[in-house]
DNA sequence: ACTGAGGGTGAAAGGAATTTCACCCTTTTT
DNA sequence: AAAAAGGGTGAAATTCCTTTCACCCTCAGT
């Protein structure tokens, strides 16, 4: 991505920051004022760098039409949450969708589709991934050897750690009291673990 | 908090969803034509409903003036992370701020204070937190037994389990290859933390 | 010496968005 | 039976926002 000029960096500083204060960003002449400019027309030229340059997206034409990309950093962006797996459905099938929840852009990964994936059982305690911790996933069909990797096995999602072993893939978990799966009929992998969210730590 | 009628949960659910897909609220006329309404009137009369209940702040003569609050669900809230702490300065002050980030606010508690700190070193490892977690803390000057804390030992700000021997606190490690600390000099408890957030799962 | 890009001013015009008014209906509470 | 509260329509008035135009300066590159 394009770098940014010192001053535009405070411009787009000041729209992340009147967004995530206030909730909606700010007019042109609420953007003026805090540029301690006296045109408005001087942010008007910062909105058209930044747009072009893909830290926003602006909406002609509309109030408050400044959208932050999700690379602007400070962003955030709402994510589904899988809840229970419907048989035959893809993942990401919209019966699959507990609700929306809302991450910091920053544990994302450029513009790919993400999702979260709340983690059943202990077998991936070495990792430091609890039960019950909500798994960021980006949605890929491949991954490495050693990644943690969300894979679909007979219409069930789980979070293991993706190993290898003369010719085949299988998944290891990261707890001494759980086998390796060598699944047998069909199975795929949904995505790659890139963050993790614990909602109560005891 | 006052309970919403269906027709008024609709409404409230429709302003969360554009301003988390759009990033900014709706206007009124868009709120109309998402109801199905047809006068503007009539969207009026919802936020005047929301905002009287405490679902919104509803900022007048202010275009997308509608703020969802905290309890509203799916908001979302700034919190400063703490860097490097300065010698002597308490732990929020400014120059301790590194930098803000979203943080959903499902995660935290109520409107009570709440920080982010940068877990450094492995000990602890067992509780599944790792070095370079953040972790979300809720401010507060003391915590149970048996809770994880962040502690200002001799100016530097730690994340232990709250133990207890006979009459006195001390703190405990989650991994048996560090020592229990039990803190000779001054020393507080700055909060405890309720919420994780991991940023690079390897 | 010229050009382009960043940074800036000021003001007028046109479109967007918010308010307020009067009036309607139904359901629940007093 | 009357009052209060939720839900709704339509239109005018007013304020807020955005856009565009003309013109200014400085600095780096050609």
């Amino acid at each position: 991505m394009e770098k940014l000029s010192r001053k535009q960096e405070k411009a787009l500083a000041l729209i992340a920051k009147r967004t995530r204060e206030q909730g909606y960003p700010p007019t042109l002449a609420e953007l003026t004022e805090e540029l301690g400019a006296a045109s408005k027309n001087t942010a008007v030229k910062y909105l058209r760098i930044l747009s072009r340059k893909g830290y926003i997206v602006w909406e002609r034409n509309k109030a408050r039409g400044i959208q932050l990309t999700a690379d602007a950093g400070g962003g955030e962006v709402g994510l589904p949450l899988i809840g229970a797996v419907a048989a035959g459905a893809p993942l990401l099938a919209e019966q699959n969708i507990e609700r929306y929840v809302t991450v910091p852009s920053c544990l994302l990964q450029a513009s790919a589709p993400h999702f979260l994936l709340r983690v059943a059982g202990q077998s991936m305690l070495q990792a430091g991934i609890l039960p019950d911790d909500l798994v960021v996933v980006r949605a890929q069909p491949h991954a490495a050897v050693g990644e943690v990797v969300v894979a679909l096995i007979d219409g069930e999602a789980t979070v293991k750690r993706l190993a290898q072993s003369a010719d085949r893939l299988f998944l290891k978990a990261e707890n001494p009291e759980f086998a390796d799966i060598h699944p047998q009929g069909e199975w795929s992998i949904q995505g790659k673990v890139v963050a993790l969210i614990r909602e109560a730590v005891v």
